[in-house]
DNA sequence: CTCCAGGTGGCGA
DNA sequence: TCGCCACATGGA
């Protein structure tokens, strides 16, 4: 049995860029009469079509995820609750006109609110490697460790995988995940540690979801885990935890703050001390409240306009 | 061949 | 605290 609903929005969404903007790694793309954009949330599958700007389509297959009927989880997912450009400050209009320009075509992208337990083992995999390998890391990942599930559409099966449970990775031989981990064994160990670590309750993911969580000591809780620095730190809070206020600094984010923003502090090797000056930095130009939120409508906005990359 | 990709941790000065 | 290096592979 098929769930199908159709979504409106106030605003524009553009749910391609949102999927694959390398905030998810975890969307498969199906060409039938258009796109859809599949995948599995809360154990459900999830087909969604763009319909026009501010409509999609959604094809589960539950009415309920987590709890939640269909339409009010998706857009939770999408937080279509939060308003792109009060992420940013009068500031960028005014002084950064060329910027602001082209940041237009951007607004539409959507930071998702995603499972954090999920978020936080794709980020320890996406370490110094391309987009395009670590989406395929964590699609063998799902593929040798997560559960088959399949969907018959327009006659047509479609099969995808779970993400791998947290007790599964625990069990799992480091020196075998490492092929998840572009054979990388030292953070292959790190996951299966991580993985332990929430199954056991050490990484007690629930209660860091707490928004009264000061964001320094979430960041701090979550490093003190091995393999995960202040980056990934700031990837599961943003990505994983809706804390939209995280900002992860990374090698595109380091180059956009020294070219766009002028920051001589981004042309100095990141070191811990420096990420947390650059951290501070963005937030003047940034509204802090939202300040991640921007940081990935500008992190993509780098990468496409400037880098000349693909996502996916 | 060289350089870079959504980094982290260990080391010596 | 800072600079340097290993970790590992693939694509430009």
């Amino acid at each position: 049995m098929l769930y199908k609903n159709f979504i409106s929005f106030d605003n524009n969404i553009d749910v391609r860029e949102s999927l694959f903007s390398g905030q998810s790694f975890l969307w498969n793309t199906l060409d039938y009469n258009g796109s859809y954009y599949a995948s599995i949330l809360g154990g459900v599958i999830i087909l969604i079509r763009q319909v026009s700007c501010r409509e999609i389509e959604v094809i589960a297959s539950d009415n309920l995820i987590n709890g939640y009927v269909i339409n009010d989880f998706i857009s939770q997912y999408f937080s279509i609750d939060v308003d792109i450009k009060s992420s940013l400050t009068d500031c960028i209009e005014y002084r950064y006109t060329g910027l602001w320009s082209v940041l237009q075509g951007y607004f539409s992208i959507k930071v998702l609110r995603q499972n954090p337990y999920e978020t936080l083992i794709t980020f320890m995999c996406a370490q110094g490697i391309g987009m395009h390998l670590i989406r395929r890391q964590v699609s063998i990942l799902t593929h040798i460790y997560g559960e088959k599930k399949s969907i018959t559409l327009f006659g047509k099966e479609i099969i995808l995988h779970s993400f791998p449970t947290p007790e599964r990775l625990s069990s799992v031989d480091p020196l075998v995940l490492s092929a998840c981990t572009n054979n990388n064994r030292i953070r292959a160990t790190n996951i299966v540690l991580a993985a332990q670590a929430v199954a056991d309750g050490k990484i007690d993911l629930q209660a860091l979801a707490n928004p009264a969580i000061p964001l320094a000591e979430l960041r701090n809780t979550l490093c003190r885990n091995r393999g995960i620095g202040y980056k990934i730190a700031d990837c599961i809070a943003l990505f994983g935890l809706g804390r939209f206020d995280a900002f992860p600094i990374d090698t595109h984010v380091q180059q956009y703050l020294a070219t766009w923003f002028n920051s001589t502090t981004a042309l100095r090797p990141l070191t811990p001390a420096r990420y947390l000056l650059l951290d501070a930095e963005a937030r003047t130009f940034l509204n802090p409240e939202l300040a991640g939120y921007a940081g990935h409508i500008l992190f993509h906005c780098w990468r496409k306009e400037v880098k000349k990359l693909r996502s996916f």
